[in-house]
RNA sequence: CGGGGUGUGGCGCAGUUGGUAGCGUGCCUGGUUUGGGACCAGGAGGUCCGCGGUUCGAGUCCGCGCACCCCGACCA
């Protein structure tokens, strides 16, 4: 809200040009007062064009920038340090949210009791295919097998129906750090592994109205991390009963638009109502000397949000990371011909480095490359600025500043750089969420009619806008149909209520959806 | 789990009718270089995915596995 706000002034005072339909890149690059032109065109050969093969590209840079490789197991990754950093950030910023909202750390076993998966119908049946099992250990046949959690709702109910006795013990509001394990058929790095690292909460209250406020307050802390700090637009709603968690009485999400239009969901949240309090025994004793169940909660994000980051802003150059998450905001290049030159180059890189320190994560390539090779080796792993010092910046006392996004360069006096630069990393972070927004909103399509749906789905992919009648078996069958699903029911709803029919069933509406091809 | 594809130095690839493996890039050493992926010279690096078969001889032909990628069905 606020920030979309912002954004929108940033964008006038910088001049984003406006993307066009379908196209990933700006064709144009700023041509501010006091900026250079620099000339429009690819720099990195060797990386597949977005536009011909969008999986291509997402593995080679993935790969390329370093942030992950594949593991010997299947479907298991590597993160690497540049992605650990990646994720570091990001968890920096949730756990930061979190605790100003309540939220506790804790820890909880790998392995979960094969009894205590089985003790809510739904969430069995719906996580079976994808759990594993241990079933020998210490050179013995195990008694009960031990999952690997595919996700700790169980054992974390386990606990809660332990440590929670009256209703002074709630709400209980617990969040841990962790990796899950789910058998995936089909994986890709980030956004599908067998392994990921993630964090799960789990809350108990008194009330359903306290566990709905619940599941939607964490709801929308994941919609501030993915707007404010990872520059990513997200449509936040509700699920369908096809959609939801195995187990949960309402699921919510966050969806965001990736660069070729599919849409990842980034989040969820779910009010679980009492099922598994009372597969799992989670009472406490009321004021009114009641043994009552307690309503429980759980709400989840993961490395998948970097996936999202990835193919949001990448381009084809590679990544462009959002400055508030980025492991490296500056890199500096120090250029020189003769050897007094170096002398005095790397004289004044060292003076912008320590006095950036602390302000700014920094990075000085010091290596043996040529400048140019720099450029596109830290263009393609996406810092957002790159700060060149050579000889003629010695001779001003400046050093030119080059955005990521459209290669606008700044010339700033070394003075200038403890607040220009903060300011200039803000500008980049509002306009890679600006530029988001607009290429998720030229790629949102409403329709009426079901054949323009399926045209759309086809053709142009993105995300589809209709009036639904909430009917489970037209959404399977559309789902056969286009392969499209339905990703959300929006919380941003016609005010006054939907007027008209639903797209499939031609039954009077009950509220406006959004579907599409997903991740 | 179905359909397709690919497995050859770190990465990307070539390898003809079967004759004992090569190119680009990266890596190491030395030197010259450095404002958009520098250059010269020297060098290291391979059980050609695995197993079996055909053959005097297999990266190449045949069979059986395995892995990975892409496209589907299932999912954060």
């Amino acid at each position: 809200m606020c920030i979309t706000a912002m954004a929108i002034v940033i964008q006038k005072e910088v001049g984003i040009p406006p993307r066009p339909e379908g196209a990933r890149l700006p064709a144009h690059l700023i041509c501010e007062k006091g900026t250079y032109m620099v000339n429009e065109e690819k720099y990195v050969e060797d990386i597949t064009d977005q536009d011909d093969n969008f999986s291509k590209w997402y593995n080679q840079i993935v790969r390329k920038a370093e942030l992950a490789d594949y593991a010997p197991v299947r479907g298991c990754m590597i993160i690497r340090p540049y992605g650990y950093a990646l994720w570091e950030h990001l968890q920096h910023t949730v756990d930061t949210r979190f605790k100003e909202n309540d939220v506790e750390n804790a820890y909880f076993p790998l392995l979960i009791p094969q009894s205590f998966l089985q003790k809510e119908a739904e969430h069995v049946e719906g996580f079976a295919p994808e759990v594993a099992w241990v079933t020998r250990g210490g050179g013995e046949e195990l008694e009960e097998p031990l999952a690997i959690r595919p996700t700790s709702e169980t054992i974390i109910g386990h606990s809660f129906s332990k440590w929670i006795q009256s209703y002074r013990d709630l709400p209980l509001i617990i969040n841990q750090w962790a990796n899950v394990m789910r058998w995936e058929k089909r994986t890709a790095l980030f956004l599908r592994t067998s392994e990921f690292l993630w964090q799960e909460g789990h809350t108990a209250h008194r009330t359903l109205e306290e566990a709905e406020a619940r599941t939607r307050l964490m709801l929308d802390v994941y919609r501030a991390v993915a707007e404010e700090d990872a520059a990513i637009p997200v449509i936040a709603g509700r699920k369908s009963e096809n959609e939801k968690f195995a187990g949960a009485l309402r699921t919510y999400s966050i969806e965001a638009m990736m660069g070729d239009g599919k849409a990842l969901q980034s989040a969820t949240s779910h009010n679980l109502g009492d099922n598994f309090a009372r597969g799992f025994d989670i009472q406490y004793l009321d004021a009114d000397s009641q043994r009552k169940y307690c309503y429980t909660t759980s709400w989840g994000m993961s490395t998948r949000m970097i996936g999202g980051l990835i193919m949001v802003h990448g381009d084809k150059s590679g990544l462009i990371l959002p400055p508030r998450l980025a492991p490296y905001q500056v890199v500096i290049v120090p250029i020189w011909r003769k050897e007094k030159e170096r002398e005095a180059v790397l004289d004044m890189v060292n003076r912008v480095e320590k006095m950036l320190k602390g302000k700014v994560r920094v990075k000085v390539d010091r290596s043996d490359n040529t400048p140019g090779w720099k450029y596109n080796e830290w263009e393609m792993r996406g810092v957002p600025v790159r700060m060149e010092i050579g000889p003629r910046d010695v001779q001003n006392n400046n050093v030119m500043l080059v955005r990521r996004d459209n290669r606008a360069k700044e010339p700033v006096p070394v003075e200038a750089l403890e607040t220009r630069l903060p300011e200039l990393l803000e500008e980049l972070q509002k306009a890679l969420y600006q530029r988001a927004l607009e290429f998720r909103e030229q790629n949102t399509h409403t329709t009426e009619s079901y054949d323009e749906f399926k045209e759309i789905i086809a053709e142009k992919r993105g995300f589809v806008r209709v009036k639904w009648a909430e009917d489970s078996a037209a959404e399977t069958a559309i789902k056969e149909e286009t392969k499209a699903t339905l990703r959300v029911i929006p919380f941003d709803q016609p005010e006054g209520g939907v007027q008209g029919k639903c797209i499939y069933t031609g039954k009077p509406a009950t509220c406006e959806a959004i579907f599409a091809r997903s991740y």
